[in-house]
DNA sequence: GGATGATCGTCGCATAGGCAACACATGGTA
DNA sequence: TACCATGTGTTGCCTATGCGACGATCATCC
């Protein structure tokens, strides 16, 4: 395979995740070919192969860059999950999507299906890397603490997902209200006591 | 030397002359290093030389690219030196030099120099294509039309960067009204009568 | 004067990318 | 059915680009 620090390497990388980005404003997932990809990122197709395996790889790969920049600095180094971690991850989460269902045509159902698991997946990996770091109640349990994750991830975008279609769904503080309390109470970490 | 058809060719030409343009709007020309150039376009410093002889060749380039963006499709394929083609030519000059000296840094007389005589030499090819189209006097002496292409051209952009330092320079409609009677005149084409 | 550092322009070698062709799968259509 | 067009992955060969090094030039500083 080719080398990853090699300069040509990066910018054709970048290339194609830009040309992959631009064409998904402008036509479906499913109807996107390699070669719409390849001509719009100036590369042949034989070259796209060189460093994805298919669409979908490119489309994992992407989503996950996309969500990682949505992550706030505090949240990636948090040493503890808090109300305010927490918060934060909400409205990153329902922010990232808000983002996605504007600026993408959604006629494929399997993208979206593709990118709500990356999503979600990337969410508990996310949680799971705090509770390791922090004072979390048994700690020691590997299996406690993924399932722990595992849950909190998919609550918090399961929510941030509902609040698409909500009247008031401007109002993301209203949101994080709803949902902080429920995942810190589950997580038996809340500490204003009004739950 | 390259293959000027190869589209790695062409896509690196491409990289060289955006990151070019984009230096010249941060920094003078004199202080543009090659390497500079080959950072920001990412390629390496030895491709550079690939494609360009040094960095003066690459703003002729640049520059022969930004001014025949500038010329109308009308003048392009004008079949005779009418009122109208001039005043386009004038138009269009000024509007030239008055980005040029809006976006680049002119620390450097060299550049300015090297620019100035660029667009001079470009608008006086253009004329000199006009007139050989049309029926214009003397149309079969070749010195004739050249050297009456030199002095319209000279005319043109000495007007168009004098209006630069003029009060009422937003009245680029008066800088036309200036020049097209001279240089129609002149030229022994002015038909309005009004001279 | 000499030392130092930055840039220039060029070289040979290693590697990524372009090209043309291939077999294969899919879907429309005569 | 057979046919044609289009997209998918893959291959071998050739070319452009990256890399590291080189000597040369120039400016700065001691």
């Amino acid at each position: 395979m080719v080398n990853q620090e090699d300069p040509r390497v990066l910018r054709t990388r970048e290339l194609i995740q830009a040309a992959f980005r631009d064409l998904l404003r402008r036509k479906g997932f499913d109807a996107i070919t390699i070669k719409d990809i390849a001509q719009k990122a100036t590369i042949n197709r034989a070259t796209f192969y060189a460093h994805f395996e298919d669409k979908y790889a490119l489309l994992d790969e992407v989503t996950e860059l996309a969500f990682d920049a949505m992550i706030p600095e505090q949240v990636t180094h948090a040493q503890a999950f808090t109300d305010d971690i927490c918060d934060r991850l909400i409205l990153a989460t329902h922010q990232y999507i808000v983002d996605f269902y504007r600026n993408c045509r959604m006629d494929s159902h399997s993208m979206a299906t593709l990118v709500d698991e990356k999503i979600k997946k990337m969410l508990q990996q996310t949680i799971a890397r705090i509770f390791l770091k922090g004072d979390f109640p048994q700690r020691e349990d590997r299996h406690h603490i993924e399932i722990m994750a595992a849950m909190t991830g998919s609550a918090i975008y399961g929510a941030a997902h509902y609040w698409l279609n909500v009247e008031e769904k401007d109002r993301t503080d209203v949101l994080a209200d709803l949902v902080r309390p429920y995942v810190m109470n589950g997580l038996g970490l809340y500490r204003n006591g009004d739950a």
